[in-house]
DNA sequence: AGCCTTAACGCAAAGACCTTGCTTCTAGCG
DNA sequence: CGCTAGAAGCAAGGTCTTTGCGTTAAGGCT
């Protein structure tokens, strides 16, 4: 049973606490779980036990980090919120810690549940700058064409491709969904 | 120096041998470098010296595996080329041990070689197919474009999301990409 | 052909990490 | 207030990882 307001709960945030700051003072690739546990204050096996692996430690922590803190933005305009969403995600994820988040949150996730929740934040900002638009009286494209056609592509080249992106390849992205062809029309894309 | 042809040679092959074999039968998770050294019939501490890590060499192994073995079929249309390579690319991705492979390229790669590697494999192909569609007088977009619009969308879900993919997601973007906007016209994407 | 140079491998010891059985603690419940 | 069960502490054992040093062998040179 999970027990959410009790030591578990004062555990996980000690633990996470400490992974946070030992990234800070001492680097990420010098983490291990008994330095962690020891700076958390509690024993190794209680962190192997509860997270199995450092690097399920450390997907969960950066899965944290990479929860929007707020809103999108509201520019008033469709074409404006979206590029200006794309330009921030893009550049959070291509500056070097947005990328070693990402590559723990995937990495230490052997169900995909981190992964999926990373999707999911994008997801969730996406709908909230759509369902804006709708309001306005914008024709606005469905949620996973926005996925297909901004978010993947960026992701695809964060990953996997070593060249720079900067925020005219963003641009570039919204610009050919919503000038294109479906351009405002959903197209019953699904998973 | 590299010494391509000689004793290290005979190492490496026995080494990335020796993961297979024990890949097909202990199970990847069970795999440790001790294990993969006995079998290869050399030290840990080789295996520790020349790829660091159990992650590093399974990310090289894993980029071997995903190299494709032959040109795209020929189909005699671009769209024909296209919509099997991308089926074909789907089912290979999607299958347990192709998302097993795809994580552990991505994983034990600190500078992005293999990746990039990976990412080149799918560029090769895609080369091939759109330049027989040139060579047969059809109008044909740019490799960029194609990624961007058919191999992004197919790897983010694949990373990201729980869901299952099928072949209809595969010729759905192809159909977005041909008949779509920008359709046979490249439109300068770059990284 | 035979020596030289040097990268790469083998060996072995030391240290760090990971696992696990058992005990103790504490939050929630009757 | 006592009970129950999930979670943490403790400690020992085993496995993995690192590292220094000697040895081997591939490639170059005369």
């Amino acid at each position: 049973m999970a027990r959410p307001g009790g030591r578990s709960a004062r555990v996980q945030e000690a633990v996470h606490g400490a992974v946070r700051e030992l990234e800070a003072e001492v680097g990420r690739d010098a983490l291990t779980v008994p330095l962690v546990a020891a700076r958390a204050g509690v024993t190794p096996s209680t962190v192997y036990r509860r997270w199995g692996d450092l690097r399920e430690l450390l997907s969960d922590v950066a899965v944290e980090r990479l929860r929007p803190e707020a809103p999108p933005e509201d520019h008033g305009a469709l074409a404006a919120d979206l590029t200006t969403w794309a330009e921030q995600f893009l550049d959070e994820m291509t500056s070097p810690p947005g990328r070693a988040y990402l590559r723990d949150a995937l990495l230490g996730d052997p169900d995909g549940n981190n992964a999926g929740r990373c999707s999911a934040y994008a997801a969730d900002q996406i709908d909230v700058i759509l369902a804006r638009a709708t309001d306005r009286g914008e024709p606005a494209p469905d949620v996973e064409t926005v996925i297909d056609h901004v978010v993947s592509p960026m992701m695809y080249r964060i990953l996997f491709r070593p060249s720079p992106l900067d925020a005219d390849y963003a641009h570039h992205l919204v610009a050919g969904l919503l000038d294109g062809p479906a351009g405002a029309a959903s197209d019953g894309t699904d998973a």
